[in-house]
RNA sequence: GGAAAGAUGACCGAGUGGUUUAAGGUGCACGCCUGGAGAGCGUGUGUACGCCAAAAGCGUACCGCGGGUUCGAAUCCCGCUCUUUCCGCCA
């Protein structure tokens, strides 16, 4: 969430940029600047009551050590009444402090300046293509089909074990899909991004620190008995690693990479457009993270995108990169980059990265903080991405490399992962 | 799941109701000393919010978290969380 010291200073800058995101609620603004300004004034007289209360204790300390038991026993009288007023204020002070936070989480983050104007994705910019198209023999089969044909992945059998949305990966399927994985984590771990394994469930802290609760909770898998959340993706649980924490300057940026399973509830998505593996509610991702010094991290994010695109080109899929518009981007984006696939046989391109900017929007969740030369402590700034999410990778994957007699070549970079040439 | 012990600053560690304004130590920073280093000596060393044009300064809160008792709580009471050890169970 944006940072009330800034609203306060940048009020009307703020105001213009969240118009590029189409956010409605403007008035929300002036609302949490007025709560604030009275809340200043109210813990202004609170505090200067609880001065004067802590000087009389004091007092009535001096004179009980001297024996003055009478002047004393006035003294607590006339903190006693003291007392009250503080309790008054301090009830209303909590209240106004509940309010401000209540507004604050209904804001969104701040387009960057570059961001384009825009309502839906239709105003993203294609920003590059690249790879080349495969040119397919008549009537390709799309992914499903040809999974099924070779029994490589079974979607029916997941239904039964737990609900439509759960493949389940056979064979030499399985081995493609652990392929990937290791591949990822290798190049991730080249680029100078550190592994970690971290929990797939976390709490509502955590959800609160990177932005999907309070209103995303209907997006994510609950349990409820331990009051946890099965993550939607692996930059919940690295990101907050680093929650409630001061970072040394010359420790920064920290680069993270890990993978998990990903899980979703995506609810209200039905038809076509979701079959196979296009959408699911499990499935497997390899994501990077970084925290950066705020000068530094739009050339992380530009550092990121060309990772992102490394392993595209590797992999030879035709991609492309897409610049989202203000009114596509997420509540907690300041900035993001989408890269698609191309996948042949359904003639379709499948998001299978988006890298974001988020500038101190998650970092003043989190109180995730750096400590300069000069010893200040300032928001660092946070930034993730995908690299790969796995399912639609695999899909475009089947689909370009499918050869006429039904198989699949799989690609020279991945060989040394799987051990075979073909499925 | 059962039992016990514990949680204090960057770290170690003292502190069972009122000069605690959190002792002492370590670390760190700066200064003195030195040909240089070390040792020694001195000074400083958390976070958040607020007051102030700003700096300096001042105020308030914070000793795991949340309540309570009291004029006053690190300290007393209640609840919770986590850690460690032992037992049980177990991949």
């Amino acid at each position: 969430m944006l940072t009330l010291s800034y609203l306060r200073q940048y009020k009307s800058e703020v105001i213009e940029r969240l118009k590029i995101k189409h956010f409605s609620q403007l008035d929300l603004i002036d609302k949490v600047l007025e709560l604030d300004e009275k809340r200043r004034q109210i813990q202004k007289q609170s505090d200067d009551i609880k001065a004067q209360q802590n000087q009389i204790s004091k007092q009535i300390g001096q004179l009980f050590a001297q024996g003055k038991k009478q002047e004393a026993e006035q003294k607590k009288a006339e903190s006693a009444s003291l007392k009250n007023q503080i309790e008054d204020l301090i009830k209303t002070l909590d209240s106004i402090e509940q309010a401000i936070q209540d507004i604050l989480v209904l804001i969104p983050n701040t387009p960057h300046s570059s961001v384009p104007q825009g309502k839906t994705a239709e105003n993203n910019i294609i920003i590059k293509e690249g790879g080349k198209k495969p040119i397919l023999f008549p009537n390709p089969l799309p992914h499903w089909e040809l999974a099924k044909k070779l029994d490589i992945i079974d979607f029916e059998l997941g239904a039964k074990v737990a609900g439509a949305g759960f493949p389940v990966y056979k064979g030499k399927g399985a081995k493609l899909e652990r392929s990937l994985i290791n591949f990822f984590l290798d190049k991730a771990t080249a680029a100078g991004y550190q592994e970690v394994i971290p929990p797939i469930v976390v709490n509502k802290e955590s959800g609160f620190g990177t932005g999907q609760l309070p209103d995303k909770d209907g997006q994510m898998y609950y349990i409820p008995l331990d009051e946890l959340y099965l993550i939607p993706t692996a930059e919940v649980p690295i990101t907050n690693l680093y929650r409630d924490t001061i970072i040394e300057e010359r420790d920064l940026p920290i680069k993270n990479c890990g993978y998990t399973p990903c899980f979703r509830r995506e609810a209200g998505s039905y038809g076509a457009h979701v079959r196979g593996l296009n959408r699911l509610h499990q499935f497997d991702k390899i994501e990077i993270v970084q925290i950066t010094k705020p000068e530094d991290s739009y050339s992380a994010l530009q550092e990121m995108c060309d990772y992102v695109e490394s392993l595209l080109i590797a992999l030879e899929l035709p991609y492309r990169i897409v610049l989202l518009c203000g009114g596509d981007m997420s509540f907690a984006s300041a900035k993001t980059y989408d890269f698609e696939v191309y996948s042949a046989a359904q003639d379709k391109w499948l998001e299978v990265s988006s890298v974001s900017n988020f500038e101190t929007f998650q970092s003043n969740r989190l109180k995730l903080r750096y400590r300069s030369a000069d010893k200040k402590n300032e928001l660092a700034h946070t930034l993730n991405g995908s690299a790969l999410g796995m399912a639609r990778v695999v899909a475009a994957l089947i689909e370009n490399n499918q050869t006429e007699d039904a198989h699949i070549q799989i690609p020279a970079c991945l060989q040394p992962y799987t051990g075979f040439e073909i499925i």
